[in-house]
DNA sequence: AGTCCACAGGAAGGGCAGGCGA
DNA sequence: TCGCCTGCCCTTCCTGTGGACT
């Protein structure tokens, strides 16, 4: 029972942080030093340097997997190169994109509008043609004498979705200028992506390479180390709880973003249960926690119908791993559509057509929510056969949330 | 070697919301 | 205000496809 009449947040204000500043701990906090990355970052400076003459310079294609510290060197050459350029008399703007953010550049139109509006330039969502966008931010471009680095992050979403026809209209802006200079940083973890693009643009847009390798352990341990003096209080993290987070990014294609996380969640856990010091088993509980929050965040993003067929491909494994020979069993597009459909006349929604479906598995397999991959059964048809590509325990907490949605 | 299946996925077009210009 | 334009989401129609089966 509460008593009104004592403040609910007293015990909390009693107990002292373990933290000293969390911000430092979260992904998208830029460090004054990072570590490991001394070649990528002078490689990546000594591309971009000629700007600062006022020179032209090559466009660069960075890629290596998830959390190797892409993004974050990038950002740091670009805030380094704007400060340096305008502290100079020469007007150096970068702007940072994100692809991936589903409504905001997942599509030509969305993404010129999106460079329109952090040149200042608001557009409408909708309504105008893409050309009419291209040219506005052309001319607003060329108004002055300036530089725009452009970072277009997880660039590899875009191109799955769009192709390479936004990469090609951007690339060849350049030679149309005449005050005003652009200059492109593609940033993917795909690594096969840059095989797949047209002639044209990779030529334009690969002129400049940089491959970010995975972390090692130890080099975890030592990025971490930094953050912790910075984020938490004194001694409030043990030896072995660094060493864990590290092992298990290490062991996750050496994924620095998922070390930090990791550490972070920990650091919450313990202090919620009004623990004085991050243990290692606060690190196994952060381990479950992240996962079921990433999945739960974009599954909860999604639109009904995608969230319907979710629930209709959980509902199919529960059903196959029952069996006794489930093994043998595969799931298949055609079954996922059946399920679907039960779905939503159980929910009074009108049902989509399959080959809408089969888009919908398409972007939930580019959100790594599933697996999809084309199979041919011969005399019984070409499909999809499909898996989760989540734990046990997220996948217990996803149909969960699906089923109080959808009631099936 | 030819047939056939169950889709994959491309192309075209409809409906809707919204902008532009007369 | 109205007609015409656009992008987006969706449907409809269609061709293509890998391999088991005949």
């Amino acid at each position: 029972m509460v008593v009104f009449s004592e403040n609910i947040f007293s015990n909390y204000m009693k107990n002292q942080s373990l933290f000293n500043n969390k911000d430092v701990l979260m992904p998208s906090f830029a460090p004054k030093r990072i570590f490991h990355r001394d070649k990528e970052i002078i490689q990546l400076g000594s591309i971009l340097a000629p700007l600062l003459r006022g020179f032209q310079t090559n466009n660069v294609f960075v890629y290596g997997t998830c959390g190797t510290g892409k993004t974050i060197c990038s950002r740091f050459v670009l805030k380094q190169l704007e400060e340096t350029g305008n502290s100079n008399g020469r007007k150096i703007k970068t702007i940072y994109i994100n692809c991936k953010m589903k409504k905001t550049a997942d599509t030509e139109y969305r993404l010129f509008a999106q460079l329109l509006r952090e040149l200042g330039i608001e557009v409408p969502d909708t309504g105008l043609p893409t050309d009419v966008l291209y040219r506005r931010f052309f001319e607003k471009l060329d108004e002055e004498e300036q530089t725009l680095v452009i970072m277009l992050d997880e660039i590899d979403y875009l191109f799955k979705k769009i192709g390479d026809t936004f990469l090609y209209n951007l690339t060849r802006i350049n030679g149309e200028l005449k005050k005003a200079r652009l200059n492109i940083i593609g940033i993917t973890n795909d690594l096969g992506m840059r095989d797949s693009l047209d002639m044209r643009v990779k030529s334009s847009l690969s002129e400049e390479e940089i491959l970010f390798k995975p972390y090692n352990a130890t080099e975890l341990k030592e990025i971490l180390m930094e953050r912790i003096n910075e984020g938490f209080r004194s001694g409030v993290v043990g030896e072995g709880v660094v060493g864990k987070c590290a092992a298990l990014a290490a062991q996750e294609h050496g994924d620095a973003r998922r070390a930090l996380d990791l550490l972070r969640v920990a650091g919450e856990i313990a202090e919620r249960r009004g623990d004085i010091e991050v243990l290692e088993e606060h690190v196994d509980i952060a381990e479950n926690s992240i996962d079921l929050d990433k999945v739960i965040e974009t599954v909860r993003s999604q639109p009904k119908h995608s969230q319907a067929v979710l629930l209709a491909i959980i509902k199919l494994n529960e059903s196959m791993k029952k069996k006794n020979n489930w093994v043998d069993k595969r799931l298949l597009t055609g079954d996922v559509f059946n399920t679907y459909m039960d779905i939503c006349k159980g929910n009074g929604m009108k049902t989509l057509t399959q080959r809408r479906v089969s888009d919908l598995i398409t972007e939930l397999d580019m959100l790594g929510i599933i697996n999809a991959r084309v199979i041919s059964k011969g005399r019984y048809g070409r499909t999809r056969e499909i898996s989760l590509g989540m734990s046990d325990s997220v996948l217990e907490k996803t149909k969960k949330f699906l089923v109080e949605r959808f009631g099936y």
